[in-house]
DNA sequence: GGCACCTAGTTGCACCAACAACTACTATCG
DNA sequence: CGATAGTAGTTGTTGGTGCAACTAGGTGCC
């Protein structure tokens, strides 16, 4: 999935796209192409992806009802001071447009896992606030989705898989979100 | 996003859910807790893949306005011999739903891309087939697909780190998907 | 102070994906 | 041969997600 479709067409980042003949089956391909092992690397990636998230989504919805979504968003504001962020803060934490997170959020309230509150210094503003009924339930998922990302993917590795990888994918994400790490 | 309250980079767990010595939920394992540093790699893993991912779906959209999921879909048949696949199997590579599927293929076929062909052997049976159109659109996206891969992806890794990479993900792979990974 | 411009959040709309029910066909067993 | 169970694919329905438009509130500039 989302792996190779034929070779590549050679290019530079600024370049034109160059011809459209080529031989995927070959592995001749060299320079600042794709490689067969970086293609395994990248096809992996996705797979894994998709084999673990949809595991630990399949966990949590059984054992708790809640979507990983959900338990995003409470992990989100049970780090976050005052156990409340605002909501662009939060849609920028689990990757969320602004509309989607306002429908998560209006489930979330319904499901009184978390409460909106208004901002004072920004009438503008909203603040998504944690409520008991959401950090107890937090606390009741994490157990689960810890043992499944334990069980389903950090199990498998060595430690220096773990180093080789926190590595390269810190490189990764320091290089496409910017001077800034996305996390902080 | 679908991480813990675990710390990162080895700072102070940011959360009340890190710092448990083991949970004792935790079946047959005891101390094998996720760590700081496994949580790390996890985090990442998540945030590169939806970083990357939502770049390549942005890039391929706009200069080809190809669903990430079309190319697959062309990448998968591409791949086939005899540039078809049964429904099913295509539904398994592609890692979508049957009804996903028939309702993606039914796009593509509208666009030209693929066809659909009776399989004479069994009767329920449906091949999707790939078109000329279809080819020719997938050679023209998998140059700025694999461009985008590498630009995005395998650029920043080093040549152990694709080594390392392969093996551990590959052992994700073969212990997710061999057996069931029933757990729960 | 008033107007243009910006930001925060919500809502209308369209699209996309999954689940489950359904049709069509195959395989097994009596 | 006919009944039953199982498989392949499609369709009805439902729910979630993003884009663009909209409302409300803030910021800069004169």
């Amino acid at each position: 999935m989302t792996g190779e479709g034929g070779g590549e067409g050679g290019g530079s980042p600024g370049g034109s796209l160059g011809p459209r003949r080529y031989d995927p089956r070959v592995p001749g391909s060299k320079g600042a192409r794709v490689t067969p092992d970086q293609m395994v690397v990248w096809r992996r990636f996705l797979e894994v992806h998709a084999v673990v998230v949809g595991a630990l989504e399949a966990e949590l919805d059984e054992a708790r009802e809640l979507p990983l979504a959900w338990y995003d968003v409470l992990v989100s504001l049970q780090e976050a001071p005052g156990h409340r962020l605002r909501m662009q803060d939060l849609a920028r934490r689990v990757l969320f447009s602004r509309s989607g997170l306002t429908r998560l959020v209006d489930r979330m309230v319904d499901a009184g896992y978390v409460e909106r509150e208004r901002c004072e210094d920004d009438r503008r503003g909203t603040f998504a606030v944690l409520t008991p009924a959401g950090a107890a339930c937090l606390r009741a998922a994490s157990g689960i989705h810890l043992r499944g990302v334990r069980d389903h993917f950090v199990r498998h590795l060595a430690a220096d898989d773990v180093a080789a990888m926190a590595t390269a994918l810190g490189r990764i994400l320091a290089a496409e979100t910017g001077p800034e790490p996305g996390d902080g």
